[in-house]
DNA sequence: ATATGGTTTAACCATTTTGTTAATTGCAAA
DNA sequence: TTTGCAATTAACAAAATGGTTAAACCATAT
C-alpha cells in the first residue's frame, strides 16, 4: 500500500526529522559532541527527548548526520577550482564570494570541522574521502600552475592559502568578540561589517598578493 | 606562627594549585566548560579528583579562574598601543610579534574567549572591565589618529582590525585543519608554516594596507 | 465504527559525572 | 617523640545525562 502524500518523509520542510536536525546542528555547533546535551537539542527542537532516539538511535549517530551534512556543503565550495576554463584570479574571486556567503550562513562551521579533525583524525580522513569523492582539493595546485605559467606572482602558496582562509572564516567565527571589541571603541559591528565589505577586502588582499 | 618557606603558597612553580590550573587550562581549552570532565583534569594534573574541589570548590569556580587568567594575558598584548612614543606602524609590528607568539603558546585562546563571550556577554563585560582596569583598547583609536596626521593611508579601521586579528589568530586555531588540508595537497604543515613566516606575512599585509 | 501503524510522550533505568566525607599522610613546631 | 594542621586520598552520595519502554495519540484504510 502506498502512503498518502502528506505522510511521506518530507525533508526540507518542517518535518520533525528536519526540526531535530536543525536543532542538533545549532547545539552541536555551539558545544561540540561532548558538550552538547540531548535535552538541550530536544528543547531547541520543541519535542520530547525520546524522539531524538526514535529518529537517530543515539547521540553519536545524530552527530554523524549533522557532521556529514556540514562537510558536504563545505567541500562543495572547492568545486570552482576544478574549472580550468577560468583564470586563477577569477576562480579565487568566485571562491571568495561563495565561501564568505557560506560562512555567513554557517558561522561556526569551520570551528566545528576543526574540532572534529582534532578529536578524530582517522574518522575524518574517511569521511572526507567519501565527501569529496572524485573531486580534488585543488587550491594550492591551481596556484602553483598559475605561478609556473606566469599568470600570477611567485608566492608561498601554503601561506597564501592560510591567509585566505583566515581572512574569510575568522570574522564570522569571532563575531561575538568583534561585536564587543568594536563597541568598546565606539564602533558598531552591524554598521562596520558586512559580507560585501569583507569580500572586497579579501579580494584586495588577493589582488595585491598575486597581481603582477 | 609563621609558615616555613617551602610550605607557603608557591604559585608559578609546580605547586599543586598550579598543576591543577595548568591541567584545567589544557582541558577547558580543548573541550569547553560543558565538555570538560573533572576526572580528566585530575588525571592530567596527576592528582586525586577530590583535590580539585579542595582547591576550587566546584567546576564553575575553577573555570572562572582559568578564564580570568586567560583574559588578563590576552589584554596585556594590547598595552603596546598606549605607547605614543612609537610610530603607528612600529606599534603594529610589535603587536604582531607579541600576539603571534602568544597564540603560538595558547592556540585555543581566541576560541576560548569567543565562546565565553557568546555564552555570557554580561559576565564577560564585567570581567573585561576588571581585566583592563584603566587601560584602554586603543588599536582603532591609534589607527584613526595616524590617518588624521597623515602617518598612514586612509583605510576602513574596523575592517583592518578584523583582517589583522584574522590573520594572526586563525592559523593557530585551525592548525588541525591546515595540517590535514596541506597534507592532502602534498605539502607539510610543519615545514610550510611557522610563527616567523606568519609574522612576515602579516607585516606585508600591514605594509601594503597602511603604507603610503 | 474500528483496526492499523507510524508518531509522540511520560515515566523509567543505567551510567556517567559532579560533589562530599571521613580517614590517612606528611611535615614542621613544640 | 608527640602534637597539630594542611594536604591528600578512597569511598561514597547526589545529580545530571544518555538511553529504553510501554502506553497514548492520531491520521487513514478497511
Amino acid at each position: 500500500m502506498v502512503k498518502p502524500y502528506n505522510q511521506m518523509k518530507q525533508l526540507g520542510d518542517n518535518s520533525t526529522e528536519e526540526k531535530i536536525l536543525d536543532a542538533a546542528k545549532e547545539v552541536f555547533m555551539k558545544h561540540g559532541l561532548y558538550g552538547a546535551r540531548m535535552q538541550d537539542i530536544a528543547d531547541t527542537a520543541g519535542i520530547n527527548k525520546a524522539l531524538l532516539h526514535y529518529y537517530f538511535r543515539n547521540k553519536e549517530k545524530m552527530f554523524d548526520k549533522v557532521f556529514d551534512g556540514a562537510l558536504a556543503k563545505f567541500f562543495e565550495q572547492l568545486d570552482v577550482f576544478s574549472n580550468n576554463e577560468l583564470s586563477v584570479k577569477k576562480r579565487l574571486f568566485i571562491y571568495i564570494d561563495n565561501i564568505i556567503e557560506f560562512y555567513a550562513e554557517y558561522p561556526q562551521m569551520s570551528m566545528f570541522i576543526i574540532k572534529e579533525i582534532g578529536n578524530n583524525p582517522e574518522i575524518f580522513k574517511e569521511k572526507v574521502h567519501v565527501a569529496k569523492k572524485n573531486k580534488t582539493l585543488r587550491l594550492i595546485h591551481v596556484l602553483e600552475d598559475g605561478m609556473k605559467n606566469g599568470e600570477i606572482k611567485k608566492i608561498d602558496s601554503a601561506m597564501f592559502m592560510i591567509n585566505l582562509q583566515s581572512l574569510c572564516s575568522f570574522p564570522f567565527l569571532a563575531s561575538p568578540m568583534f561585536k564587543y571589541s568594536l563597541k568598546a571603541q565606539g564602533k558598531d559591528w552591524e554598521k562596520d561589517f558586512n559580507s560585501e565589505k569583507l569580500k572586497q577586502s579579501v579580494k584586495n588582499f588577493v589582488e595585491f598578493t598575486l597581481g603582477k
